[in-house]
DNA sequence: ATGAAAGCGCTAACAC
DNA sequence: GTGTTAGCGCTTTCAT
């Protein structure tokens, strides 16, 4: 069933019955009707292959995650794709897995699928993909990575403050030995959290061992192996900041296992505040970031490029927030 | 850059060019340096669209789920997706949200993008429906629903055997008072594991009050408010069954907001076991429900009937098989 | 307001 | 082994 089909049992060319389905041009109220009957007698849909073809647009955004089984993504992901469909746009979801060399594979299925912009929701990008996709003119929008340029924005994570609240809050609860646990350092989203908490550890002028610094991978397990190890310690932290909510978990997870408890043995804060975690026992202390945002500035952003033309693009600072739960606690005298 | 323009550069038809990047047909060994290189040199990449429009065949699978935020299904959407990209096809999501009206917007979606099969992988699913993808052609695989018919397939799972391995468990430990918090009944596949456990229960020769039967909504805070309510009872039980996982958290983030715990006053079996359940405090006693075996049935049957022709559907069981963990312990005494 | 017809980029059948 | 060409289904001028 296609087009001409449609427009032989209307009795008009294949030109009005487009005409009808995309409301592109004006058409007589009687012809109408008759395109119409015939539309849903006979079960007709548009083709969406042929229309990209013939227009050049697939009204289709490719969206680039690191990792679909970390919820923070597929809360993400939900987002986008309402507001994309309120739009009239699809989505095509690529995984990277947190290989930056599987980004070279996600950027081809976009080029091939000929989206009409990319949101890259991953830290790491190749300046050689990032041409790939400029040189074609499609519109980009990075998660705290890569510059604002032509068709190209970028949305901020304001971690520093994020970070800076939960220590305030830490420390507030006396804590002075806090620990910290990274995503894999060879990401550089990873890297910067972990920055940003040494920086504010140095604010305070909380000194930090080398022993409290841990290298997760943004999964349970990772969070769970860093704290199983600095559970051995002699001298413990008190306090564990996580780079995300993951870790948390897992930190959370080796706490236990070990026949301690989170909070009155070991404070616990993560960072994300996926659905999960305010539903942890014990619910956990977390840094918000949120995804709602962060995925309306993407869609925006892409939007404004792809159908208004805005050649421009532009810097979001999405903002973080503590949301203290029960897993922090005063030290234990 | 489109084919045509390969085909000059290399001084050769566009035939050759198909025939380089596709290998259908042999090429001259110079003839085929020389298309390489010019396809090198301009960074050329067939266009997916043009392609599917003239073969009729698109390469994407659609798959159809409940929902992205329940982390059963992303596990099930990135083996699939593995599975389908080792095969050269595409994976198209689409969510229902638990919303079987939204079934129909998913597959028009499909049909628009001409999809070569559907996984549907939620349990509800109109008759009209199957029958709008059937009589095209397009093969389609069901999650424990739907009968086997030409091009249709079908994966079972085994709740029964599941829910009297938790059942067998929890009365070994000596619990009598076990309670159950389904998904929404309005979904079969919420009401199938509902009645499994009764039968279980009567096969026990163990007597429910309706008391003990709630209805959550497969998320956390289903789980959440239903033990909340459970919990306000004069007598309480020492045991719950979770229709899945998410409700199983949300039914110990419940139990430790009360003040309980978890296993010491209320033992808590989950359904699925999702990758947190095993880092949870307490790890949770879970019915592991596979999510590779699924995806991997639902892939055969699809490709088996998109190509290779095997016209009729088949049924597959999947076991299921319990992990006891540590939400689960004697009845005190 | 409506129709005729020229593409969009690719594949495949056919001719050489 | 390679080229020519007719579609695939749709949109979009350009006529009328």
């Amino acid at each position: 069933m296609n087009i001409r089909e449609v427009a032989k049992r209307a009795g008009v060319s294949t030109a009005t019955v487009s005409r009808v389905v995309n409301g592109t041009a004006p058409v007589g109220a009687r012809t109408e009707q008759l395109v119409r009957a015939a539309i849903e007698r006979s079960g007709y849909y548009p083709n969406t292959h042929a229309r990209t073809l013939g227009t050049g647009k697939s009204h289709i955004y490719g969206l680039i995650i690191s990792d679909i089984e970390n919820p923070f993504f597929p809360e993400l992901v939900k987002c986008f794709e309402r507001i994309a469909v309120e739009h009239g746009q699809e989505v095509l979801i690529a995984n990277t897995d947190y290989k930056p060399e599987r980004m070279q594979v996600c950027v081809r299925r976009m080029l091939e699928r000929k989206v009409d912009g990319v949101a890259i929701m991953t830290s790491e990008m190749d300046p050689e993909l990032t041409q790939m996709l400029s040189g074609r003119g499609i519109p980009m929008v990075f998660l705290d990575t890569g510059s604002v340029g032509k068709r190209i924005s970028n949305i901020c994570i304001d971690y520093g403050s994020g970070i800076d609240q939960a220590i305030d809050h830490l420390t507030s609860l006396a804590h002075r030995r806090i620990a910290f646990v990274s995503g894999p350092v060879d990401l550089a989203s990873a890297r910067i959290r972990r920055e940003a908490f040494l920086m504010s550890l140095r604010r305070k002028k909380l000194k930090c061992s080398p022993d409290f610094i841990r290298e997760g991978n943004h999964r349970f397990d990772g969070g769970y192996a860093a704290m199983i190890e600095m559970l051995k310690l002699r001298v413990r932290p008190t306090a564990v900041l996580a780079s995300n909510d993951l870790t948390a978990i897992g930190i959370m997870g080796a706490v236990h296992a070990a026949g301690l408890r989170v909070p009155e043995d070991i404070s616990v804060v993560g960072f994300d505040d996926i659905a999960i975690s305010s539903f942890m026992p014990p619910p956990l202390t977390t840094i918000r970031l949120s995804r709602a945002e962060i995925a309306e500035r993407a869609f925006t952003s892409l939007y404004g490029a792809s159908h208004r033309g805005e050649s421009q693009g532009s810097t979001h600072t999405v903002r973080v927030e503590l949301v203290i739960r029960q897993s922090t606690a005063p030290v234990r005298p």
